[in-house]
Formats: C-alpha cells, sequence, structure tokens
DNA sequence: CTGTTAGCGCTTTCAA
DNA sequence: TTGAAAGCGCTAACAG
C-alpha cells in the first residue's frame, strides 16, 4: 500500500509513449488510435489511475463546478433547491460545492472567498438573513465570475435572480382569506430586510386595502424564521384583544410550528381560523393537510436557476445581462382533514 | 472590467520583487521583513488578490479538504452531524464537501471518485441504503486516504467508525415499554442490510427474550425510512388480529409519519400505544413530545467523527488503525403532552 | 496519429 | 531576508 500518486506520465513510461498520448487518451479525444486508447485505458484502471483534477482544471482555468450558498441545507425549500440544482448541474457536466451561511453576513463572506480561491465556474445564492446588500459579492463581480440569486435576493443592484412575485403570491393568498370569510387577518411575517418578505408583507396588506379592511400593525408579527417561533407569535396572537381568524404566514417553517401549536391549544383549523401559507414539495406532511398553500416549487426554482447560471458561464455574451425570472406559484386548497380529527 | 487573474507574479512585478517573496509574505511567513511584507500585503489587497487553491494544493499535494458523504442532507439526524462536522472541520482550518448519496450506490460510487479527483484530505462517509460493503472504497485505501464512518457503517471489513451502540440502545428502549406495561410491543425497523438497524433489531429481540414476551415475525415492519412508511407502518400493525401497545421505532423520520398518523386516527399515546423511538438536537417538535426518545447526538457524533478523521490525516501513525468509537446514547422520557390534549 | 514543448499559479528547496 | 529555479500533474499549441 504504498501512496505515490500514478500519474499520466507513469502511463506513458510503461507503456513506452508520450505522455499527451496517455492524456488525449484518457479525454477520449478522437485523434488517438482506437487500438493506443485501449491500450491506455486498460493500463490506466490496472492501475488504479485517477485523474487529478486540481492540475487538470488548473490548466484548463476551468472547474465545471457551481459553488451554491443557502442559508440552511436541512430546511424544505432549500433542500428541494439544491436537489434542483444538483440534477441540472450533473446533467451539464458540471459538480457543485454546497454551502450553508447559516443566516452569517460573515460566512456568507468567508464561503464566497473560497468559492473564489477554488476558482468556481459560477455561484448560486441564496442570501442570509443578516445580509442587506451584495457588496460582500465584488469579488464574484471583479473576476467576472457569473452569480444567479434564487429565492432570497438583493434588491440593492440590478442582479440575475429566479424568484417567485412574491407579491402577488401574498396578495392571492390574503385574498383567499377574506374570500373565505376571514375578517381579521394576521400575518407571520419574516426579517424586513429581506426582499421577499418585504413583498409578501406588501402583498398582504394590498389586499387588505382592496376589501377595505383595516390594517393593524399589532397583526403583523415578525420572526426569525425559526419553528419555535410559530408558537410565540400564535401566543402573541392569542394575547390580542380580539379574535383572529385568518392567518397569512410568509414562511413554511413557522407555519409548522404555529399549526402544531394551534393543534395543542385546541383551536381549530379552518373552523376557528384559517391559515394560508408557503410550502412546497418536500414539505413535511406535518403543513400539508392542515392548510391551503402557495406552492412555491423548489426543485423548479433551484434549475431554472441552474440552467440560467450555466448559460451565463458558457454564453459569455449573456455574462452580463440580467435578467430576472419568474417562476410560477398557485395557490392549493385543501380538505383540512384537522376538521374531521382534531 | 476585464478578467484577467491576478497572481502572485503580478504583485511580484509591481512592487520590483520575487514572487517567492510575494508568496511567502501572503503565507505569513517569519522569513520576510515586516516592512516588505506590510507592502505586499496592502498590494495584494488592493489588486483584489485572490489566491488561486488549485494552483496551492496541485504543489503542497494538500488540501485541506474533507469530503462529506450521507444519504441525504436534509434529514434530521445528517443535518445536525453535518453541522458537528463543519464546526470541528473549520476549526481545524479544514473545508468541507458536502456531498449527498441520495440512497444510491452507484451515486456514492460517483462521488467517491469525485472526491479522489479533487485529492480530499480524507472522507467521511455514512452509507446509503443499497450499499451492502466497503468495496467502493477501494480507491481510497489505494491511495491511502483515510475515512471514516459515522453512524451507518459497513461491517465486512474493519474499519473506523463513530456509531452509537444500537443493540444497547435498543435493548434499553424496549427494556423501557416493557416497565411501562406494554405486553405487545411492535418495531418499525429499517433495511435490514444496514448494521445499524440490524443491531436495533437484534436489541428488540434480546429485550424480549429477557422478559419472556414471545417474538412475532408480524410485529416487525420494515420500510426504506420515508416519511409516509410511518402511515403504512401503521396501517400495517392495526390490520393485526390483536392490539399493539408498544412501539419501539429504529428511524426517526418513520417515527413522525407513525406519530402523525396515530393521531390523525386518533389513537391516544401512550395511553393506548406508548412508543419508544431515536431522536437528535435538531429534530421537528413534531416528534418531541410525543414520545421517549434515544436522544442520539448527530452533532456530537459529527465531531467525534471529525475529529478522528483529522488525527487520522495528521498522524500518519494512526492512519492504519481502525478503531470503533461508541457515542453515548440516553434515554429521555417526556411528559407526553399529548395526554391532555389529544 | 503521436511527440515536443511550454506553462497554468503556486511553493519550496537551495543559494546568495 | 530575498532571489533563482525547479516542478506539482495536467493540457494545448505546434510540428511532424
Amino acid at each position: 500500500m504504498d501512496n505515490t500518486e500514478i500519474t499520466i506520465h507513469d502511463i506513458a513510461e510503461i507503456l513506452g509513449i508520450n505522455s499527451s498520448t496517455v492524456s488525449r487518451a484518457l479525454n477520449n479525444s478522437p485523434r488517438v488510435a482506437q487500438k493506443t486508447k485501449d491500450k491506455i485505458l486498460e493500463k490506466a484502471t490496472e492501475l488504479g489511475y485517477q485523474r487529478n483534477d486540481l492540475a487538470s482544471n488548473l490548466r484548463k482555468s476551468k472547474t465545471f463546478t457551481l459553488g451554491v450558498i443557502v442559508p440552511r441545507i436541512s430546511r424544505h425549500f432549500f433542500a428541494s433547491a439544491i436537489a434542483g440544482i444538483e440534477e441540472t448541474a450533473f446533467k451539464e457536466g458540471y459538480n457543485v460545492i454546497i454551502c450553508q451561511s447559516l443566516e452569517s453576513l460573515e460566512r456568507e463572506q468567508r464561503i464566497i472567498n473560497t468559492l473564489l480561491a477554488n476558482r468556481v465556474d459560477g455561484v448560486l445564492i441564496s442570501i442570509s438573513m443578516e445580509t442587506k446588500n451584495d457588496d460582500h459579492l465584488f469579488g464574484l463581480k471583479q473576476r467576472n465570475i457569473p452569480y444567479v440569486f434564487f429565492d432570497r435576493h438583493c434588491n440593492t443592484s440590478i442582479n440575475s435572480k429566479v424568484v417567485i412575485d412574491d407579491f402577488e403570491a401574498a396578495f392571492r393568498a390574503t385574498e383567499h382569506l377574506i374570500q373565505q370569510k376571514s375578517t381579521v387577518i394576521a400575518h407571520f411575517s419574516g426579517p424586513q430586510n429581506l426582499e421577499i418578505y418585504k413583498n409578501r408583507f406588501k402583498g398582504y396588506k394590498a389586499a387588505l386595502e382592496k376589501y377595505s379592511i383595516p390594517f393593524k400593525e399589532e397583526l403583523v408579527i415578525s420572526s426569525s424564521l425559526m419553528e419555535h417561533d410559530g408558537e410565540e407569535n400564535v401566543k402573541k396572537m392569542l394575547s390580542l384583544p380580539y379574535k383572529v381568524n385568518g392567518l397569512f404566514c410568509a414562511n413554511d417553517v413557522v407555519a409548522i410550528g404555529a399549526i402544531q401549536y394551534l393543534k395543542k391549544v385546541q383551536i381549530k383549523m379552518p373552523d376557528d381560523i384559517a391559515i394560508v401559507g408557503f410550502s412546497n414539495e418536500t414539505i413535511s406532511s406535518v403543513i400539508e393537510p392542515a392548510l391551503t398553500t402557495i406552492n412555491q416549487s423548489g426543485l423548479e426554482i433551484g434549475t431554472v436557476a441552474t440552467n440560467l447560471l450555466i448559460n451565463k458561464i458558457s454564453n459569455a455574451s449573456n455574462k452580463n445581462i440580467d435578467e430576472t425570472i419568474i417562476v410560477k406559484t398557485n395557490l392549493i386548497e385543501r380538505k383540512s382533514s384537522l376538521r374531521e380529527v382534531n
């Protein structure tokens, strides 16, 4: 068990040929005789040769690797987005480095430096809660490395992004509640420095306005998107001096927490309170039967974003065109199984 | 916005010094005068220099990168294990490449090749459901790249691993049910080609034996660890011609599904059926109040495994010593909040 | 179809 | 304390 790396030179020497030929053969170049190729391939597998991508990539100044930055890989939405990203990337011959910012700007910054040092060909990013602008992406811009935001994006400058129409979705969600006879509608919101939550809030407000329902500050309950925030939010909501009979929840994780607590304190959904929340294809079955959802496909967003990025990488002409792709959402109304059960 | 990479040579040329000195300075070598260092660092930041790790790693034959292979990053347990891994790795100056096998042996194989090609310094792996042995790790062995199994491991040859005592934990879990007056105890099991599920099954069986409870084949219900399997399993369990009043669930994801379905069909826990299942620090609050858990710390397992791996990497003498570290679990009994509520 | 040569950007002897 | 030179393993002209 010796540690020596087998290189193309070793193979070349053994076979009494030149290492360039070995290189060509291993890259399946048409400019090598089939017989030589066979010989080389056989020897390579025999010796357990494994190309050194560091050397190869260095030489080619191309890594076929994409960096992906998400706040947290375990979140339903991001997990499904990653599924879409990986699928698309692999199909196009790209590898993917998945990194989590854990909602920290500093970590996001560090990750970008690492990706830069590793010469990724492009970056997909969904920003952390702490991130207020794209200053820390300067390195990418300077080095002309294309990047695409997905879902959580920056609004501080023009960039390529793949998002849903948060305003519209929130508007529709709130409208749906109103049409379901909800008259007092709370909004569990997210960090207001994130565009998506800003827009969801705006959509909520606009719908109220349209139907002449007075907006009340105290019905908007914000949080940092942890599951236990759901419980906290519900408690705040229940402590109001009047009864809330509708809830638009801007985040799925919070929604899960909220629904669980509502069940626990025996508040019936949707009879006591109707809920509309965001969801996606991988979300836990907890939430599914409980409420009407705005289906936001992480898989699709991931796929679309990756295609856009790879496009930017390969078409130099597209590289500097900033475009926004809006992925459709749809409202899925569910027969609440909670009605019978709870 | 030109695309030219800034190299140490550029900096050297501008400053009229040699690139070796620049290299040394940027690596904070003590063999460079502080004045020169300052000059170089200033110029480097001014130009937005960013080291090319491909070149650096190639030269050093060392990447300070660990490969991590898990079945699925979105699973509670693996997400928390990854948290532990990253924390430990970063602390020691290592980066981490996270890969998911999606329970496919073929993908696992491909991932290993990619990691090999990228010359990672070591690998942490929790095997897929399809993986029956460690044949596909041959490349790692051959190249003398250390690897450590965590949680899901192979038993087909001696390897380093960080695991819990599955037999003991399962035994204790089942014993607990018996002491809680459960007389007919079902076991929701996992794929029997995985050691951990084999051992959990053995522990279950051994406990029954100790207390002279007859073992029944049909009480052992296996699945492929999806959340909806929980529901399927419960249905199978309920279709038995006798009443089951205890359940030892060998997997948390299945447990979540099972508990939800049990709630749905209004079976009271623990009155109608007492449950013990595995859990860990990040698990959804869904499961928490419902049952007694065997607390299996992903964070700790990740941390321990990473330390072991880094140790193997740096101490050549340890490299070929295979050791098994058993991380303690503990049984956490919960006051079931379901009792009052449901 | 194959060989020669140069060099990707960095680190690391060895020398001064 | 700095410089010169070699080379990590690979690919890509260019030549033949």
